[in-house]
DNA sequence: AAGCAGCATAAGAATAGTTTATAATACCAC
DNA sequence: GTGGTATTATAAACTATTCTTATGCTGCTT
């Protein structure tokens, strides 16, 4: 026996119809129609389900106990149909979010005010540096990832298989102490601090530092090594050492008692939003990804 | 929106296979014809159930929703068909059976007992005299009528709205007391008894009486009545009249101390089962009949 | 007794559904 | 990297299902 749920359906109308032409008028078919749908369940299940009389039908017992299925089934799928269209309209979900600490103290906050303001979706952040972030969106545990990127130090290959929108391009700055020297400097090179101490980001930061004084045409000392942007600030602006910050994270804390400049050979990084391929797709995704790009810092 | 319940269920197969191409193979189609179908589903919900990678797909939170409805409604049509297995198979049902007293003593107690050998069938018995048990049925509080009717008397016009299965041709029978004179006379006939005092059963059965008695050429005197064949019999026995009953009234209860005789002018009459028309296809109620046919007392 | 409302059936038309064939893409092993 | 094998998507043709139209029959109602 195998039962066609739809059949199931239509059985259900017509014994509330109490009649098979009456089902007919409510699902806006005629009349034989409906009787070769009853006639085909009937013999998928090997007996009457109805007993017609020309005043209309009763069900069976079988009739019956196939109508209590039937009213379990379509309230499951009004349910569902209800449960989809909410999701549908961002009225209700979850969607998961992986960003780097900088980011989820600045970019994403005023994201969320705005997806807040006008739907009725529920953000769950995950603090993650990019490598892992991308790591839990390819294992199904995030759905957006928010990661950085520069120029000249490629993401992992995993990265390729994700799309990806870019949120914002995040200028880097130099950080020196105020009392060093070229501190206030007009015109101020990277070369100028060639001879300084450093101290450098995460393993990626440190990387894309050194690229950028290479290109300079210098190798930087690199005596301290932090990825925390508030220890970094704390480190310069006791005068240990110079380094560089992107915005986003001055954004999120600033010292200071550290001075910002900005140099002609800085180069900056990309700030993107990663998701599955066809995840922005997903309304609620795309209105996360879209309060994340409207909200330029 | 209008979710097709067959085109839930095939989603749950693909996300079960965590793939499209595996639940085609699961439902011995061909991939694309599953593709098309979840393709048809995503546009109903207007959002993506589904994201896809060449290794397979994974449900997005929609999707998820949904396939918690699709296990509902999948464990509903499973139970439904187990169970409208058992009633096909006769391996459990219910049937409500509505007879006469005296039919209730001997005809259904036989049949019960080989209903219950061979069926997990339950039998509702309600006591019901011709008249009643017929309302009963077009009420639908019962699934089988078992009436009697004389030849000469027609049952109630709503019995030609049912069907019928002729169980037995019920005898009726002389009952005299054993002081009677005629108690054993050889050849005996209705008209002997033309000047006794008669007792009478039911209004159906003093009708069927009144009639014999007219075809033999007397009135009968009718001094008592009761449709309860015990008091009959009790009545006859002390002398006080004389009367008729049915053999089946007869093998429910005999009071030894009352002579039964035959005589020619007698006629008896015929014990139906009525039921719903169409209402024999119907297994649990068609092994009912069965046992009722094959069961003359 | 006629008219109305119900169900069943047959045959044709319209719609859905399925397959075959093909393409594009990603992953895996060599 | 390069071929082999997995995946999904799409188009087109074919098949099957499903719905309608047309009809007949039955029973109820006026």
């Amino acid at each position: 026996m195998l039962l066609d749920p739809r059949r199931v359906l239509i059985l259900k109308d017509v014994i509330e119809a109490t009649s098979i032409s009456g089902a007919a008028r409510v699902l806006g078919w005629t009349q034989p129609a409906v009787t070769h749908h009853i006639g085909a369940l009937e013999r998928s299940v090997g007996m009457p389900l109805l007993l017609r009389r020309s005043t209309g039908v009763t069900p069976t017992q079988a009739g019956k106990a196939l109508l209590a299925h039937a009213d379990a089934i379509a309230s499951h799928l009004a349910a569902a149909e209800a449960e989809l269209e909410e999701m549908r309209l961002c009225r209700s979900g979850t969607v998961r979010v992986a960003a780097f600490p900088s980011a989820l103290a600045t970019l994403i906050p005023h994201a969320m005010t705005r997806i807040h303001k006008d739907s009725g979706l529920h953000i769950r952040l995950t603090e993650a540096e990019p490598d892992e972030a991308m790591k839990l969106l390819h294992d199904d545990d995030v759905d957006v990832a928010i990661v950085f990127s520069y120029a000249d130090t490629q993401l992992t290959d995993i990265s390729e298989s994700f799309d990806r929108l870019t949120i914002a391009m995040d200028p880097v700055a130099l950080l020196l102490p105020p009392t060093h020297p070229l501190a206030h400097k007009q015109d101020l090179h990277l070369t100028d601090l060639a001879d300084d101490a450093w101290v450098a980001g995460c393993p990626r930061c440190r990387e894309h530092l050194v690229s950028m004084a290479h290109r300079a045409g210098f190798e930087p000392r690199i005596d301290h090594e932090t990825d925390d942007y508030v220890v970094v600030q704390s480190l310069v602006s006791q005068g240990l050492a110079v380094s560089v910050l992107p915005m986003v994270a001055l954004a999120a804390y600033r010292n200071e008692d550290v001075v910002v400049r900005d140099a002609p050979e800085l180069t900056g990084r990309r700030i993107d939003a990663l998701f599955r391929p066809g995840a922005d797709r997903v309304p609620s995704i795309a209105a996360v990804l879209g309060a994340l790009t409207n909200d330029a810092v």
